[in-house]
DNA sequence: TATATACGGTACTATGGAGTTCCGGATCAA
DNA sequence: TTGATCCGGAACTCCATAGTACCGTATATA
C-alpha cells in the first residue's frame, strides 16, 4: 500500500490530491506488466486501463521505470500474511494449508510479472530487489517458518539444508509457469510436496 | 546448424551468398539478446557484434522478429547430444557426469536467452515452441534417459512419476539464475542431486 | 465567491529503432 | 573481362511511444 512515489511537499491551496487512486493505478500498471511486459507496456494502456489521464500519472511518478518499480515494490503487502501462517502440527500439514486458490491466482500473477520484467532485472539493481523483496522473498519466509518449526518438533533433522528446500516450491512452480508454460492447479503442488519436498526433507511416504 | 531462413532459391548469376556467417550472425543475436533482452537488442547491435551490415541481415531474415526465432530454433542442435549420454551404472553417477564446465556455461547461457524472451513467449506461439525445443527439452531428455534406465536396472521404483523428477534438475538451475541472479557451480547441482533429485527417486543418503 | 490545484482527456514534441535504399568494393559464372 | 549479385556501411523514411502542454471541469481552502 505504501509507495515510493513523490508525495511528500504538502501543497497548501487548491483541490488535494486523490491518493486513493494510486492503489488502482498501480493495480492496472501491474496488469498490463502481466499481460504484455515491461516493453510491451505502454503509459496509456496503464491510463486507460486505471481510467485516469496520462498527465495524472506523470504528476505521481517521474517516468515509466518509476512507476513499475512502485508497482512492484507494493505487490510485497499483497498475498501472504507471515503473522497469521497455518500451524498445523505437521510440516505436511502447514506446505497443504498454503494451497487455496486465491493463493494460486496470487503467485500466478506474480510469476506473470515476473515474466515481464525479468530482463530488466539484469541492469537495474533497484528492480531486481524490488521484485526480490515482493515476489521471491514472502514465500521464502514462510516455507523457512514451516521448516525451522518442524525442526524445533523433531519432526525433521536439524541438519536439513533449509534454504534449498524452501526453493523446491517455487522453483517447481516457476519452471511450470514460466518454461512449461503449464499453468499449476492443487494437485501439481500435493505432488510436489509429497513426491519431492517431504523426501528431500527426509520424510518417507505421507502419513499425514 | 540447419535454419529456418529464406534460402531455398538458387540464384544463377552474380557473387553467391556466404552461408557460413549465418552461424556466427545467429550466435551474435543470441549474445545480445541473452545480455538486453529482446526488445533491448537492436538490430544494429546484432550486425556490429557480428561485424555484418544491417542489409545483410534483412537479406537473410525477414524481421527482427524471424532473426530472434531461427537463433532460438538454432540452438537446438548445440550443447547435449542424445547419442552421447553417460553411462556409469548409477543413476547418480549419470547425473553428476552431467555437471561439466563448458555444461554449465551453455545452461546459464541458455538461461539469460530465455530471461529475454520469456515476455514474448506468451505472445508467440512459434518462438514458444522454439524455446521449449532448444532450451528446455534436451535436457529434459537426457534425464528421461537416466531415470528411465534406472528403472530398468531396478535402482528406483517402476512407478516413480519420470516427469516430475526430469523438472527438478533445471527448475532448481533456472530459479536460481533467474529468480535469484545467484550463478549456479558444481557443489550447487551435487547438493540438488544428493539432497533432491535421490531422495525424491526413493533414494536414501548416497552410497556412490 | 475567488483562487489555486487536481482531475480526465487530447494534442503536441522529441527520440529511437525497424526496415529500406543506395553506395563503392568484392566475388562469383560465363 | 564483363555482368550479376553479394558484401559492409551509411544515410534515409516511417512509426510508435515517452514525456509535455494545455483544455474545460471538479474540488479544495480562505
Amino acid at each position: 500500500m505504501t509507495h515510493t512515489g513523490l508525495d511528500e511537499p504538502k501543497p497548501r491551496l487548491g483541490r488535494k490530491r486523490d491518493h486513493t487512486r494510486d492503489p488502482e493505478i498501480l493495480d492496472a500498471a501491474l496488469d498490463v506488466l502481466a499481460e504484455t511486459g515491461y516493453d510491451g507496456m505502454t503509459i496509456d494502456m496503464v491510463a486507460a486501463r486505471a481510467k485516469a489521464g496520462k498527465a495524472t500519472l506523470y504528476r505521481r511518478w517521474t517516468s515509466k521505470a518509476d512507476l513499475v518499480l512502485d508497482a512492484v515494490a507494493c505487490m510485497k503487502s499483497s498475498g501472504i500474511d507471515l503473522d497469521e501462517l497455518p500451524d498445523t502440527g505437521t510440516l505436511r500439514g502447514d506446505l497443504v494449508a498454503m494451497i487455496k486458490a486465491p493463493s494460486i491466482r496470487d503467485s500466478e500473477r506474480k510469476l506473470n510479472v515476473m515474466a515481464g520484467i525479468v530482463s530488466m532485472i539484469a541492469r537495474s539493481p533497484e528492480l531486481a530487489s524490488a521484485a526480490h523483496e515482493a515476489l521471491v522473498e514472502p514465500r521464502a519466509s514462510a516455507n523457512r517458518v514451516f521448516f525451522q518449526r518442524a525442526i524445533a518438533r523433531g519432526e525433521i533433522p536439524a541438519d536439513c539444508d533449509v534454504e534449498r528446500l524452501c526453493m523446491i516450491g517455487p522453483a517447481m512452480v516457476a519452471y511450470s509457469v514460466l518454461m512449461l508454460r503449464k499453468p499449476v492447479d492443487r494437485q501439481f503442488l500435493i505432488a510436489n510436496i509429497d513426491g519431492i519436498i517431504l523426501p528431500a526433507a527426509g520424510l518417507r511416504a505421507t502419513t499425514d
